[in-house]
DNA sequence: GTCTATATTCAGATAGAC
DNA sequence: GTCTATCTGAATATAGAC
């Protein structure tokens, strides 16, 4: 097999383990278990676990990208853009039960552990962030977009870990749906844009 | 130095250890070095680590215990006591904007590692929820006190998250402020009953 | 009740054969 | 590019002296 697709595996195993285990429970082993590699070529393809935490960081943030252009490209209106994303909350809710949301989790503890990459990691934040924001100016919401996406953020976030430790669907549909009323009587439909 | 105060000297440590650190990345050896005791005599107290996770997780829900009681008894009215609960954000901004919440933090971190203790750590969200909703009741919301309490706690969660992630205090203010809007909406002053 | 010394296991990491 | 063998250090854990 190529390097590049040992490597490609490597990045995706981590990235799985790392959010299903978390990134200091996590070893080379489990890792190298994982893709049927020896401990010892492992190391051909990445000298330390902070540069496998870089690439994982590196790939979600590429993925995170894809997405959210794909959510825009696809998506009727803003409106429709930002339900897409309060609704992974519903298509993810097995692993956001058992595992928490994984940039939420994975920010937590990087912050724990001071990691040097905590910054990167919340970089995954910016992204989700920078797109709301993007998506409240589109419907005339200038002044406090910024607030607005964050306070979107700060929904998904709240809903993720509570559904973890109570691992409780109901409560997850329920959040969801108020974000949504939320959402519209932000931005009413048909109304002019609407300043604050 | 008796057992019973070596003890608690370990819990102290460990407690804050598990917040600052995580779980799995605090190790014996740290949390006897707080506590200035050589690791041999460690093992007079505590046999495994999950005894000394049990043991603050029993510690943090006594205390927690006291807390909200203490808050029911000081506080003028219902709505006082979900501010009060609220305003913890305020007031731990620079552990949570480190650390994130001991409770959220701590119920991911044992999810992730599938950890027996998990729902005892969820027992910490219990406490606050049982409370919350308590309080909602006395206001007068029965029939949908214990979603109200779910939702007061989920900001918290949210704002936890995002705090740490962003280290944003100006964020954490506005949806503090946010949050005592929100709950003088559901609980309008004066038209509830204010059952005591 | 606390210590030192030590056993054991496993992590991250390297060297060198194939 | 993958392997085996090995090193180093740290972690959990135990034994036994004081």
């Amino acid at each position: 097999m190529g390097a590049r697709e040992t490597r490609q595996q490597i990045v995706d195993a981590a990235d799985r383990l790392f959010y299903e285990s978390g990134f200091e429970a996590t070893s080379f082993a489990d890792i190298a278990k994982d893709v049927g590699l020896s401990r010892g070529n492992f190391y051909y393809h990445f000298k330390t676990k902070d540069e496998i935490l870089d690439a994982v960081i590196t790939q979600r943030m590429a993925n995170t990208r894809a997405m959210l252009e794909a959510w825009e490209h696809a998506a009727a209106s803003p409106t429709d853009c930002i339900r897409n994303f309060v609704h992974i909350l519903i298509t993810n809710r097995a692993k956001i039960m058992a595992y928490g949301c994984p940039v939420g989790t994975l920010c937590n503890e990087l912050a724990k552990l001071d990691h040097l990459a905590k910054d990167d990691a919340a970089g995954l934040f910016t992204l989700f962030r920078d797109w709301l924001r993007r998506q409240f100016i589109r419907l005339g919401r200038e002044a406090d977009a910024d607030a607005l996406a964050l306070h979107v953020l700060m929904g998904s976030q709240g809903v993720a870990t509570l559904a973890t430790a109570f691992r409780d669907e109901e409560f997850i549909r329920r959040e969801v749906a108020d974000m949504e009323a939320w959402l519209l009587v932000q931005c009413p439909v048909g109304s002019a844009p609407n300043v604050h």
